[in-house]
DNA sequence: TATTGTTATACTCTATAACTATA
DNA sequence: TATAGTTATAGAGTATAACAATA
């Protein structure tokens, strides 16, 4: 088999494990009223405590308009307010409520346990293995150009 | 360092590439007016060869509805046509223009250089190893209930 | 004058439900 | 009666531009 094929192997089974983990997300986050954007503006808010949208915005990479948007339904849903900021009376600071707090504490708790699922089982070389050549896959990605805001990862 | 970090970390550098290959196709595609959503279309459509919008909304799992508007935006952007179905005219046959074919199989040429950027440069027991991860961590996937309809993947 | 966040407007993706045309 | 696709309607995410309040 050509290398060629075998990269393009590699290749289609990457993609399909993003599709896999952004559709698992995706309906996981339904159940609790959450969508992916609005968990990853919590995810944020988490690393970084409460701030201003402006800050929102410029982390997550979006507009001020759609953290304007995310920021209403997360109120709406319950999970953050927004406060007056205490110095500057332009800005607010958006700041958890208990149920957000919680929410977050328990996806946390989840991602351990999905983590300990998918690694458990597989032997220490395997693992060990598999991470290597993911880092160099991201390595190379980045030397490529690609790069990202780590609203994500925790 | 114990394990539960470690494979926090890995699940980390997982979600980082979900994100990294997502924001990249996504603007790669709009270069090309093309949406993802409007692409996974395309590329059901490269292997299902002209098929009615019934078999589409299956194949990518959405709805009827979605197809439509799917459908409206390639046509309108000059991807594809609606022709009449041979022997029923209830449905229609959605089929590449010329256009719409010359991009898929750019897109097909960019996915192999695009393999061959990634793991060109790595040793071949590294890349062994990252492959056989990448497949067990897939199979753990499939066994904890995550599947998906493979419309990606060429 | 510059910045924070909003309203106004528009496009995309998604869904359910009602409807038309055809099987 | 069932199916293929559309229209109607709605919610979410995204953007730019204009605007208000404040710095």
């Amino acid at each position: 088999m050509s290398d060629d094929s075998r990269f393009r192997g590699a290749l289609d089974h990457i993609l399909e494990l993003v599709v896999l983990l952004n559709d698992d997300m995706t309906q996981s986050l339904a159940k609790e009223g959450l969508t992916v954007s609005r968990a990853t503006l919590l995810w944020t808010l988490r690393q970084r405590g409460p701030c201003t949208q402006r800050v929102l915005a410029e982390d997550l990479g979006v507009s001020a308009r759609t953290v304007t948007g995310l920021v209403d339904g997360l109120v709406a849903t319950g999970f953050v307010v927004r406060e007056p900021h205490p110095t500057d009376r332009r800005a607010t600071l958006v700041t958890f409520t208990e149920r957000g707090e919680a929410t977050i504490r328990a996806q946390e708790r989840a991602q351990g346990e999905f983590g300990r699922q998918l690694f458990a089982g597989m032997p220490a070389e395997r693992f060990d293995g598999f991470t290597a050549g993911l880092a160099d896959v991201l390595d190379t990605l980045h030397d490529l150009g690609l790069t990202h805001r780590p609203a994500v990862t925790a």
